[in-house]
RNA sequence: GGCCCCGUCGUCCAGCGGCCUAGGACGCUGGCCUUUCAAGCCAGUAACGCGGGUUCGAAUCCCGUCGGGGCUACCA
């Protein structure tokens, strides 16, 4: 049979990286098998699911490289693929349940379980469903419905019990149902919770492997009983490691972003990221770091999945999408960075021009996009902004002569190039016994306004001839 | 508190009883290259939490301990 997995994200806020993370675990294992990919909406909490996240989730998704066979935006024979379509088909199992005895009705009020709660608590008692309800007969539980009585519905937990089974990345599990109480599977308005929707698409979809955080794997044994009370086979689960901020604390807004829509804003290469998050709780080979999606898919397998947490590394992450960003065609990269360019200024076709001529030297010099905003600023700009501390670092008082220097010479070139332009000025510096530092840095900073920029003869090239004088002439004007 | 998970360089991962005087990658440090910044190249830094076992032999197996984390809702 062939293996079918799913992410199903709640559309409640961005997706979460750590969600991302487990999107790409289960991407990769399913197209490893060459199985199906499905993407499922769990929005059980109607009241805080928002139809733009389910966009922006899928978008991230995307955007990473991934692309599924089932699902919400791509349909299937499952329907929509949004658990709040199908409230009654989660009221009928969990009424099939009660009808079966492996469930019950609930009558406890919030006020008494929390009473009870705190009571348990302080005895250092579980603070568990305590089973008062367990013990009523159906005809009572009739009545009450019948009188109007609101109530929930718990899985009764077989007692004494134990429930064991086989995690792909955590081997052997075993849970003392002693642990486990009956917990609510639909509430008293009439809506699942979590554990049920989720438990009954599983088994709905033909689910088969279940790839998800390891903060679920103390639920797994309530998603197992549930499956059993419904007849149905459970799945195979591996419980990835959670991931982590710097501190080693939750991945937080604190410390580095925790959505996928930041790093799509921030203008990593989506191969990179993908590459990146990859390599978090997995690795392809001991001596290689990168790696197609392709190799990752040939390879990957869930079992080879680490159990240690990971902490989300940003500095790895940079690197990584400037090695991408390094390898990318040419006209690959220009069309990228353009489009960031061009979201913010529009461009003429000679500036657009110009800054092609210069792309490739900016291509090796920036890890995300938006650093090429930067990096062109000066080219497009009528007036060169200086930057404060590379003028007072570079522009001495000699840096003027330098200039009133390179002004009569690169005036009196007849030919415009960068290996025209490079000759002149090292004939200067020969001339004036200047060593390049002394004589290059204050037409840089002339040229593009800052003591960083990419290399100077190419980058006058680009300016032409009047503008680059232009330039340095006001540079000079700034000495008296 | 209870239950569960985890513990190799600062970080991610390799290691699954001898190949380990522990390997790769990021980072960091130094050097080379160099008109700046990058890139590139070279070198260096740095870890098996601790204590007991088992074994001829342990990072690898067992126990304990300490540390970190997760769960403990009519949230997901």
């Amino acid at each position: 049979m062939s293996v079918r997995l799913r992410i199903a994200p709640s559309p409640t806020g961005l997706l979460h990286v750590g969600n991302a993370r487990s999107a790409v675990f289960n991407w990769l294992y399913a197209r490893h098998h060459g199985g199906t990919f499905i993407v499922r909406v769990d929005d059980t909490d109607t009241a805080r699911s928002e139809e733009k996240y389910v966009a922006q989730m899928m978008e991230a998704m995307r955007w990473l490289g991934l692309d599924w066979d089932e699902g919400v935006g791509v349909g299937g024979p499952h329907g929509t693929y949004r658990q709040s379509d199908r409230f009654d088909r989660y009221r009928e199992v969990a009424n099939r349940l009660v009808d079966a005895g492996s469930a019950y009705r609930c009558f406890c009020t919030p006020d008494e379980l929390d009473a009870r709660r705190q009571a348990a608590q302080a005895a250092g008692r579980a603070p568990g469903y305590d089973g008062t309800c367990r013990a009523h007969s159906v005809a009572e539980a009739e009545d009450r419905v019948a009188a109007g009585e609101s109530f929930s519905v718990r899985l009764a937990i077989p007692r004494p019990g134990v429930t064991e089974f086989f995690d792909l990345v955590r081997d052997d599990m075993r849970f003392d149902h002693e642990v486990i109480d009956d917990f609510v599977i639909l509430r008293s308005d009439g809506t699942p919770t979590y554990h049920l929707a989720s438990t009954v698409d599983d088994v709905d979809y033909e689910i088969t492997h279940v790839a998800r955080g390891e903060d679920l794997l103390s639920s797994t044994p309530r998603h197992i009983l549930l499956t059993q009370a419904m007849g149905a086979e459970p799945v195979t689960y591996a419980h990835l490691p959670l991931l982590f901020g710097p501190d080693g604390k939750k991945l937080s807004k604190r410390h580095g972003d925790t959505s996928m829509d930041a790093y799509m804003k921030a203008g990593y290469l989506p191969e990179a990221m993908f590459n990146y998050m990859s390599l978090l709780g997995w690795s392809y080979d001991p001596e290689v770091t990168i790696y197609t999606p392709e190799q990752a898919i040939e390879k990957f397998d869930l079992a080879d999945v680490s159990k240690n947490p990971a902490i989300f590394d940003v500095k790895k992450l940079e690197w990584m999408s400037g090695e991408y960003m390094r390898e990318l065609a040419l006209d690959d990269f220009a069309a990228r960075s353009l489009a960031v360019i061009e979201a913010e200024r529009s461009l003429s076709d000679e500036q657009r021009r110009q800054y092609l001529a210069l792309a490739p030297l900016i291509q090796e010099r920036v890890k995300v996009l938006p650093e090429v905003l930067e990096m062109s600023d000066w080219l497009f700009r009528d007036e060169v902004e200086f930057d404060e501390k590379s003028w007072d670092k570079v522009m001495k008082p000699e840096a003027a002569d330098v200039i009133d220097e390179a002004l009569v010479r690169l005036e009196g070139l007849a030919v415009w190039t960068t290996e025209s332009i490079e000759a002149a000025m090292r004939q200067m510096l020969d001339d004036l016994e200047l060593n390049p530092r002394k004589g290059f840095q204050p037409l840089r900073v002339a040229a593009t306004g800052s003591m960083i920029s990419p290399p100077l003869f190419e980058s006058l090239e680009v300016l032409g001839q009047s503008t680059t004088l232009e330039r340095l002439r006001r540079a000079r004007a700034q000495f008296e």
